[in-house]
DNA sequence: GTAAGTACGCACAGAAATGTAAGTATCAAG
DNA sequence: CTTGATACTTACATTTCTGTGCGTACTTAC
């Protein structure tokens, strides 16, 4: 019997795991990437940032229900990981833009294919659950 | 001027954006199923089972770092959402096995293309960090 | 007899995420 | 001169998530 579930933590080069980003290790630093892109709200930045340069306010009004409190935070998580650029203009009525950076643009592709798979199999997921209630 | 990012929920058919499917559209029932595939364990747990029916402390060997708690309510939320299947065997020392179900594996395959990617962009991620020191 | 493995459920607690409300500085509109 | 828009920040409250430890019912191993 081939024991495929045993103790993938105690392999050699653990070190080697963590740079090069497992996800299945513990304490990996990709889950703190992974934990930013598929936040509540880092999903739905992305996806809005994906075709377009937006400001704070439009960015706002375009993801559904977030406080400007969570998305200057996880505008944050995302500039700090590499893949929001912040550009502000020094003027009078404060005026910044947020778009993709290269790597911003490759990561939300991949969180877009996602984001649509589950927008498309919705009807499925929802039948599931007519189907068991009771 | 267009003004993509103007109250995308105001638009006609709402119910028709949240039965489709509509993550930008506070509310719709998508963000839930996004919720339970994004969450900490849901990811892993989803790749985990992706070439593979393990059984419960399999898994838990498997995936680094969860609880025995977090990986059963994991567990059911992607049941719950028919992603996963969960089979008992009426055997005295309990015996349950977990797959996915067709739907779970095609969503499956979309996570760990975000997986994967982290994974492959970690080293790109690191040096951004490494470079905004000070 | 004692310990361990199996697959959890339950209760409590602490951590983390998120929401709410208010404040900052400046300008334009009414 | 009050309101609203801009882009936030900070404090506080709440909700949600996650972890820890214990208990279950039964069997095998020591």
């Amino acid at each position: 019997m081939s024991d495929a579930a045993s103790t993938p933590l105690d392999d050699a080069s653990l070190s080697g795991r963590f740079l090069r980003g497992d996800l299945l290790s513990a304490n990996c630093p990709s889950r703190d990437v992974l934990k930013h892109m598929t936040s509540r709200w880092g999903v739905l930045v992305l996806i809005a940032l994906e075709h377009q340069t937006l400001r704070f306010s439009a960015l706002r009004r375009m993801v559904g229900g977030v406080s400007e409190r969570m998305l200057a935070q996880t505008l944050k998580w995302l500039e700090g990981d590499g893949l929001v650029e912040r550009i502000e203009y020094d003027v009078v009525p404060p005026h910044v833009e947020y778009r993709l950076t290269p790597l911003g643009q490759e990561g939300a592709a991949k969180v877009r294919i996602l984001a649509d798979w589950i927008e498309g199999n919705m009807p499925a997921i929802n039948q599931h659950w007519q189907s068991r209630q009771g």
